[in-house]
DNA sequence: AAGTTGATGCAACCGAGTTGCAAAGTTATT
DNA sequence: AATAACTTTGCAACTCGGTTGCATCAACTT
């Protein structure tokens, strides 16, 4: 009997380790994106480098996404199912300046851009700052 | 007789020392955003803390902008005279995945999004990847 | 000229991210 | 079941961009 995120993981085509099914369950209690140091903190005990190559091993094989908030740390965040990072799959994200929460706004998807001639658009990133629903005014 | 240059940092309240009109100069000579390693490269002899703290002075005074490319370095580059980097103020930026070059397209405004309920917004940071113009596709 | 303020330069630190390598675990082969 | 081949995990140590402390130097004030 397959657990579900054990199935997650190998749509994924991600070997279902203990470890990883332990930070893939922890990743989809979130409801911010969450960085290397805070996953590192939901831990009694794990090492910094195996998390973070199960976020990278995630992120490539597109079960997450990462966001650079421009706080200096990298946030993560489960895709949708059906997401495959496309320019067309991608959200704004909302980084709160006061409870210092980074959100991903998925029913937001990011604007297109009418680019330059002879630019090409490979992806874009678009973080918004301000204040959450959340924080007092 | 005072110098251009000398003008353009005292019209943003910044005291025009020898070592902060030649970063100005420099800059202004860029047709891209400018990392920190970048300019000091531009430099035969001076010290890195120093070009540090000149950005900072120039940013707080909003004579130039940063950008958080996503490479891992902070690029610059200078704001419009009337700027006061605010988020009408705002352009997208354009990271060349080819030549690692990141430009302002100041010719196109970042489009405005509608926040959920009770968001607030500050600011934006809105960049493109993809290839630009002057690379082969 | 002495005193105050701000700018500069050197050294050293910090933290996020990353790599190398060996140990442990898993899967395949006979 | 034993061995071999490969993958994952954990520790140590490193890199690199950004940053701070502090002493020195320059400019400006009285």
């Amino acid at each position: 009997m397959k657990s579900d995120s054990e199935k997650q993981l190998e749509t994924r085509n991600i070997k279902p380790t203990a470890m990883r099914e332990l930070v893939l369950k922890v990743l989809s209690e979130q409801t911010a994106a969450i960085s290397l140091a805070d996953l590192e903190q939901k831990f009694e005990k794990a090492d910094k480098v195996t998390l973070y190559r199960t976020l990278k091993t995630f992120e490539e094989n597109k079960l997450i996404h990462s966001i650079d908030d421009g706080t200096g740390s990298v946030k993560y965040a489960l895709c949708k199912e059906t997401c495959q990072c496309h320019p067309e799959d991608l959200h704004v994200h909302f980084l709160c300046t006061k409870c210092k929460q980074t959100y991903c706004l998925t029913d937001i998807p990011v604007p297109s851009i009418n680019l330059p001639t002879h630019f090409t658009l490979e992806n874009i990133n678009m973080v918004v700052k301000g204040v959450c629903s959340n924080c007092p005014k």
